[in-house]
DNA sequence: GTTTTTGACGAACAGTGGTTAGTATTATCC
DNA sequence: GGATAATACTAACCACTGTTCGTCAAAAAC
């Protein structure tokens, strides 16, 4: 098998995984059939049997692929120097909306549907979300050291940057309440502005 | 039927409304089976059904019981002066996360396995909460006009009032990173902190 | 104490789930 | 163009789903 044909192949896994993604969050992983997957793909379900060993395949793939992305991208912000705190939550933060805006299908089958994984891997994706959280929380804490962020519970506000996101679930692009951009803006407006010390000259 | 044999029944019909709302939540909806809370209850599935009508009535109780708590309460805060825009929305944060807290299987159900409610309860629920978010947006308008919040867009700041009590499912009391009152508080803080105007004597 | 109601039970039903086996069809490679 | 691999199809399986039926014991009502 040549480079092109691999390719291809990989073409068609890509677009069941697609699709799958999409009725998961439509649908919930349990409501979604294989049937289900298999129609909007164009085929009959045994057939996707050709290209994935199973649907808790496809679960893994939606979580794990998510949490590597997060992953990657928070090593990218601890690399940065100590002294900018607020900057790498902004980043961080930023980085989390956009994600939750332009790949909604994905992060919200692993934020929701993740629990619905087959050991080992429920352990291992639950292990991993602990180990995301506790950087961040390192991050708030070095802040905080430094003076640059307010002294306060760093456990709350790392709840706060997680969760804040998932308002973005009620945005539909389409019912245009908002911008893109204006709905990012806003929102890292609301955390970061509560985050800086009193005397900031930022804040005043 | 006198009133001491009505309260016996609704007694058991309200254990395996709470069993349920508990399995649905850890479980999910779909993968919670009847044998699975009958077999909590300490009975058989069949009888469940001389107290029930059906697996779905126990989902429609879950997220309007929450959904007529949640408007109650909003509807008191309406009813304040207009000059109380961040008093009513503090409240109204407040009161979120206190049922997130105390209740957080209900809480959950109605916000993640909503999406399951049979016609035509699923359309009036999700109106329910759009109409919902778009009081707390007036509040939130009005305490603009009036000086009190900061000037911004209210819609990024109601979905981040909405969302970051959802942080509090990562919480759990066994582990005691840190208190339900430091929760609260710490949560708190990072909202309100962020709307206050710039000139206002809470913040500088 | 008899009648009526309540609630529990085992068995079963009809439908759906993910998945497999076997086979036919199409595309690729030499 | 013939061999080979990839992928589609039909049919079926078996476990499980929510729910109903007929029955029977226990409690409540009178």
């Amino acid at each position: 098998m040549n480079r092109s044909a691999n390719h291809k192949m990989n073409l068609r896994k890509e677009e069941i995984y697609r699709v799958a993604a999409r009725l998961f969050r439509e649908k919930g992983y349990n409501a979604t059939g294989m049937r289900d997957i298999a129609l909007e793909v164009g085929v009959e379900a045994a057939s996707l049997y050709n290209h994935i060993r199973s649907k808790s395949e496809l679960l893994q793939q939606c979580c794990f692929r998510m949490a590597e992305d997060f992953s990657r991208q928070l090593q990218e912000q601890e690399q940065r120097p100590a002294s900018l705190a607020v900057d790498k939550l902004e980043a961080i933060l930023r980085f989390h909306i956009r994600v939750w805006i332009t790949r909604l299908d994905e992060v919200l089958v692993a934020t929701h549907e993740g629990k619905y994984l087959d050991e080992p891997w429920l352990t291992e994706f639950m292990q991993e979300r602990r180990r995301y959280m506790k950087r961040i929380e390192n991050i708030i804490r070095q802040g905080m050291e430094h003076g640059h962020i307010r002294q306060a519970e760093p456990y709350p506000i790392m709840l706060t940057i997680m969760s804040t996101v998932r308002g973005i679930e009620f945005w539909h692009r389409k019912q245009q309440e908002i911008s893109a951009e204006s709905l990012e803006n806003g929102l890292v407006d609301v955390i970061i502005k509560g985050l800086l010390p009193l005397h900031s000259p930022l804040r005043c």
